[in-house]
DNA sequence: CTGAAAGCGCTTACAG
DNA sequence: CTGAAAGCGCTTACAG
C-alpha cells in the first residue's frame, strides 16, 4: 500500500514542475514566502493547490534538523486529574505550532529508558510527568542538551532542569490552618499520595507545619494512605473505622480519594460533616458533585500543564527556562468541612 | 543547540567505522539482527552500546517510506470519558509498537483540514473522535489509501471507513425498560448530548423505543439538553424546575449530566429517588460517588479505545479492518432509581 | 553473510 | 529573487 501512496502523493519535485520553478524555491514559499517575489509564491501556490500537496514531515524533520514535536511521558492515564493537565499542556504545545507524542510508561517498569520515539531524534523535547523514568537517562538527555521540563516533580541531583508545579504546601497548610482556627478542629487525619509523589509529600508537609504551628500533635496514627485514589482510601478508612479511630476530620490528600472517603463514611452510617469532617486537594470538577460539596484547594492543573508546555517550548526556541513555576493555589470552602454558608467561599483570592 | 547537538550524536556511520562494518550492517542488526552473523551483531551492539546510539526517527521514516506512530484527532480534553479511551488508545497503539500523536482540535473551528502534523507523511494512520474534520478531509485521506478509524461516530456518506462504538442504543432501551417494568415509572425524561454527538442519538433513540415499545407517548417537554455536561444539565433542571415540570425520572444522557442532575435535584431540596430518580449512562468512576450511587449503563469505554487503535493498525499493517465494532454495555442496578438493594446489580451480564 | 550505491523528500548555504 | 548542489541519516535492492 505505501507503496501505492508514495506513487500517488506529489512530492516537492512535482511542485516546482508544475509550477515552473526550483525545489528550492517552493521550500522557499513553503518556509518563508516573504523571500520569493510574489508572483512566484503564487504559481507555487496554485500548483500546490492543484496537486493537493502536502509536505513531508519526515523529511523536512531530517533535512532543516528541527521537529516541532514535544513529547509527554507519564505513568498512567486516568483521574480527574489528567484531563485539565492533558488540555493545558496541548493548548501550549498547539499555539506555538508544536505537535504532541504521548507515552504512558506501564507502571510495573520503573526506572526505564526513553522510549525510541521520544528520542532525542524525534522530538524536540520532552515533558517528564512520571518517576519511571531512570535517572540516568534524564542525566544523558541534560548532557546532550536536550531540552526538558518536569511536571510536579523535582529533577535528579545535581540536574537544573525546570520545574513547573503549584503550591502544594502553602495550600495544604491554609486549608488545615482553616479546620483548626474556623472549625476548631484537631484531631485532624491525612491521607498520602502515592508512593514517591511529590504533591503527596508537600501537602503533607503542609499539613505538618499546621499543626506544629497551632502546637497540635502530629500522631502517626492518623497519617493512613489514600494513594489519590477512591477505593484506596475508602479501604483506609474502612479501617480506621472498624478500629474505632477518633477523628474529626479527615484531609484526604485529593478529591479523588475524598471521593472514596465520603462514600466509606456514608456507607457506615456517619455524617458529613457532622460527624466527621472531609476535605480534599485540587477542587476537580468531582468535587462539587459529592454530598455535601467538598471543601478542597483548588489547584490551576490545567494552567500547570500549559506553563510546563510554553516553558520547554521557550527553552527549545530560546534556550532559557523559569527554573521553577510554583503556580498559586487557594482554599475553596464548602460544606463537607462544617461551613453552612449557601455559596462557597475562595479564600485568598486576590 | 542544534548544531551541537548534531556534532555529539553518533550516526550511524560512527557506528559502522567503530564495529569495523558497513552502515548497511549496522542498519541490518537494528532491524533484522537474524540476518547477520553472531559475532558482527555481537561487534555492532558492543559499538552501538559504547557510542551510546539511537537510531534517527525521522531518517528511518524517511527511508523506509514506514512509520510507526498513529494520530488521534478529538474535538475536548476533558470529562470523565476521556481517560479511559485514551488510556485504551495507548495500551493499544504501545503494545504493537506505535507511537500516538494527540491533536485536539478547538471547538469553534468545525470541518477542517488535518493539522500537517496528522498528515499522510508523518503518521501511519488517524484515529478520529470528533466531527471537526471536514468530510472531504476524511474522503481525501481515504481515496489515497491512508488508513483511517472512527471512534464513536460513523463515516461520511459513501465511506466504507471502520468504526467502533459500544451499544448505546440496546443500552438506552434495556436501562428505559427497567424503569418502567421494575420500577413502575411513566414520565421519564431524557437529557441530549452535545449537538450531533451520535452516542447521544443512539441512546435517545433506545429511550424513544423502550416508551413506544411499552405504549408511553414521547413527550417532547420530557426531552431536554444536557449535553453530557454537569452544568448544562443543572442548568435544565432548574428551569423544569421552576416550570413545574411534572417527571418521575430522568435519564440524563450520561454520567457528567447525571452528576448535575443530582446537584440541581439536591439543591432544590428534592430526594432522589423518592421525589424524582435519575439515571446515567458510561459508568464512569463519578457515578458510584454520587449520593446515591447512580444507576446506569457500564460502557466499554477503554476497550472501545483499545479496539480502535487495534484495528487502525491492523489497516495499516494487512489493509483490512472491521467494518463495525459495537461493543456490548450493561445496566447497572444502583441506588438512584428506586433499587434497595445493598449490592449494586448488573442486568444481562454473562 | 556483507558492502557499495542509490534514494527517501526535503532544507540551506553558496552563487549569481 | 532564484537555482544547482550538497547533505540530513537512514533503508534496501543488487551484487557478490
Amino acid at each position: 500500500m505505501s507503496k501505492n501512496l508514495s506513487r500517488i502523493r506529489p512530492t516537492i519535485s512535482d511542485v516546482a514542475e508544475l509550477a515552473g520553478v526550483s525545489i528550492a524555491t517552493v521550500s522557499r514559499v513553503l518556509n518563508d514566502p516573504t523571500v520569493v517575489a510574489d508572483v512566484t509564491v503564487e504559481r507555487v501556490q496554485d500548483a500546490i493547490g492543484a496537486l493537493n500537496y502536502r509536505p513531508h514531515a519526515a523529511a523536512r524533520v531530517l533535512a532543516s534538523r528541527k521537529t516541532k514535536t514535544i513529547g509527554l511521558m507519564l505513568h498512567e492515564i486516568s483521574g480527574s486529574f489528567f484531563p485539565p493537565m492533558l488540555a493545558g499542556i496541548e493548548t501550549g504545545a498547539r499555539e506555538h505550532g508544536y505537535d504532541l507524542l504521548i507515552h504512558a510508561t506501564p507502571i510495573q517498569d520503573t526506572k526505564q529508558h526513553l522510549p525510541p520515539a521520544l528520542g532525542e531524534h524525534n522530538t524536540a523535547g520532552l515533558l517528564i510527568f512520571t518517576d519511571s523514568i531512570a535517572d540516568e537517562e534524564i542525566g544523558r538527555l541534560h548532557n546532550l542538551g536536550f531540552p526538558q521540563v518536569l511536571l510536579h516533580r523535582s529533577a535528579p541531583e545535581g540536574l537544573d532542569i525546570p520545574c513547573v508545579t503549584f503550591e502544594n504546601k502553602a495550600g495544604a497548610r491554609k486549608l488545615v490552618d482553616y479546620l483548626i482556627e474556623q472549625r476548631g478542629y484537631r484531631r485532624i487525619a491525612f491521607l498520602k499520595g502515592p508512593e514517591g509523589n511529590e504533591d503527596s509529600f508537600w501537602r503533607e508537609t503542609g499539613y505538618r507545619e499546621s499543626l506544629e504551628n497551632h502546637h497540635l500533635p502530629v500522631e502517626p496514627e492518623l497519617i493512613g494512605f489514600g494513594g489519590f485514589h477512591g477505593e484506596e482510601a475508602a479501604h483506609t478508612i474502612e479501617t480506621w473505622l472498624k478500629q474505632g479511630l477518633d477523628v474529626e476530620a479527615i484531609f484526604a490528600g485529593d478529591d479523588e480519594s475524598a471521593a472514596g472517603v465520603v462514600t466509606a463514611l456514608h456507607a457506615a452510617g456517619l455524617k458529613i460533616p457532622e460527624d466527621i469532617a472531609v476535605v480534599g486537594f485540587d477542587d476537580v470538577p468531582l468535587s462539587r458533585y459529592l454530598t455535601p460539596a467538598l471543601t478542597t484547594v483548588r489547584a490551576p492543573i490545567k494552567t500547570a500543564g500549559y506553563e510546563a508546555a510554553r516553558q520547554l517550548i521557550n527553552l527549545i526556541e530560546v534556550g532559557e527556562a523559569e527554573p521553577l513555576i510554583l503556580l498559586p493555589t487557594h482554599v475553596i470552602i464548602r460544606r463537607s468541612c462544617g461551613n453552612t454558608e449557601e455559596e462557597e467561599v475562595v479564600l485568598g483570592e486576590t
